[in-house]
DNA sequence: TCTGGGGTCCTTCGGCAA
DNA sequence: TCTGTTGCCGAAGGACCC
């Protein structure tokens, strides 16, 4: 057999590419009287600033003045903080924290809403500049991507820098904001990089760093170890990375089982091989909301109705807009003590049909107890296959009647509308 | 007055068929 | 016919990420 005269396959050189702070970054170049001061970022269920928008109408954003901006100390209702100014941060305040606990540590910091139209289209804006530059890239959230730079001109030059430099200054040039970027030989290895030289810095590690720049790490920097996975760790006396490289890959294995222990055996070594993937299908798509107060399933049964009835319906529209269908329905409960039930149900055929994702996910949710309080109700359409002519979509508004559908009740075959109960399930 | 929303992937378990 | 094994699949939950 003739032997492949390829050029030598040149070393992989892959990024990651992470937004620096990028949801406030995104406010402050709204609002840039705010730079410097305390501001978080929270899942307020209203907009927090809409009376101050219509209040100050006419007047550009950025000569709002400070003093009408509303305050966390203001704020009644469930809620988390999404992100906080470090200003914010040096209070104790932080990512996840609940909006309560966070007034109660810095009543007068200001409090915007979570504006995800605003910061997916800044998103799109840096991928655009990104992929005219290195086409090979792989989308890992609203801030965040990997590059592969091995065969983009100037992509090995300095390791990388170069071309880091490049899209540093053109993402800024286009956008005002700054990012930081890790460039190493596998995807795991530049995840972590990114987080050497933040803000707007760039850090480069080469297979030969491991030990100096790697090892020392704790084992919660590897990104697929959490808290359960690093508090396991700890038990067993492995706080490093370096720790984690000597022990014995058997042993691993014999304590986090064949897949995961072999897994973190692998990671300690700087060890991945995963592809920079640049398209992917969504695998469930799905709507759920925590109420402002606690429900009963029979005390707040018109209320709950409503919201279930809501959530399908954008379930539904999510899938039409996507172009997707779903065979697998289910549902999503949190009781008032946090626990998190879920039932689900596979169907025989695909659906997008609104009123036919709320019958099923009633079914589900019938399967569940629901003699207790719950805070958080959701429903996941999963199982996707793209849309086509033969599913039927009819998105929208469920309407007083729905079609049967051929996938289920397949003895109801005979045309007929079947209306739908005004109770929840 | 703790604790959002939208995802992915993996493990475990039970039912079922070969 | 009964029992054991294996493999597959769906359901449920856990862990993790942004």
């Amino acid at each position: 057999m003739l032997q492949g005269v390829s050029p030598p396959a040149l070393p992989r050189r892959i990024a990651h590419l992470d937004m620096d702070a990028f949801y406030a970054s995104v406010e402050l170049l709204r609002y840039p009287q705010l730079k410097g001061l305390p501001v978080v970022i929270g899942g307020a269920r209203r907009r927090a600033d809409d009376a101050l928008l219509q209040a100050h109408a006419g007047l550009p954003l950025s000569e709002i003045p400070v003093a009408a901006f509303p305050r966390l100390k203001e704020y009644t209702g469930r809620g988390v903080i999404t992100t906080a100014t470090y200003a914010a941060r040096a209070f104790g305040v932080g990512s996840a924290m609940g909006l309560m606990k966070a007034a109660r540590l810095c009543p007068d910091a200001i409090l915007l809403p979570v504006d995800f139209d605003e910061y997916r289209r800044y998103s799109r804006r840096f991928k655009q500049v990104i992929t005219e530059i290195a086409p090979v890239m792989e989308d890992r959230g609203v801030d965040e991507v990997y590059i592969d730079f091995t065969d983009v001109p100037g992509g090995q030059r300095e390791g990388g820098r170069v071309l880091a430099r490049l899209i540093q200054k053109s993402i800024f040039d286009a956008t005002g904001l700054t990012c930081s970027i890790g460039v190493a030989p596998n995807k795991l290895l530049a995840k972590m990089a990114s987080e050497f030289r933040k803000p707007n810095g760039i850090a480069i590690v080469q297979p030969e760093d491991l030990q100096t720049l790697i090892w020392p790490l704790p084992c919660r920097k590897i990104n697929g170890v959490g808290p359960k996975t690093a508090a396991r760790l700890a038990a067993l006396g492995i706080e490093t990375i370096g720790q984690l490289a000597a022990c014995e890959r058997a042993w691993l294995v014999e304590q986090f089982g064949a897949s995961h222990g072999a897994w973190l055996f692998d990671a300690a070594w700087g060890r991945d091989d995963r592809p920079v993937v640049t398209e992917s299908e969504p695998v469930s798509i799905s709507r759920e909301t925590t109420f402002e107060r606690d429900l009963h399933a029979v005390r707040d049964r018109e209320a709950l109705g409503a919201i279930f009835t809501r959530l399908c319906e954008q379930v539904a529209e999510d899938l039409v807009r996507k172009g997707y269908a779903g065979r697998t329905i289910g549902v999503k409960l949190r009781y008032a003590d946090f626990r998190r039930v879920t039932r689900e149900t596979t169907l025989e055929h695909a659906t997008a049909d609104a009123a036919h994702i709320r019958r099923v996910a009633g079914l589900c949710l019938k399967r569940l107890d629901l003699t207790q309080r719950f805070r958080l109700l959701g429903v996941r359409v999963g199982s996707l296959q793209p849309l086509t002519a033969t599913s039927a979509p009819g998105a929208g508004r469920i309407s007083e009647t729905i079609r049967p559908d051929p996938g289920v009740n397949r003895s109801d075959a005979a045309p007929k509308t079947e209306a739908i109960t005004p109770s929840l399930f």
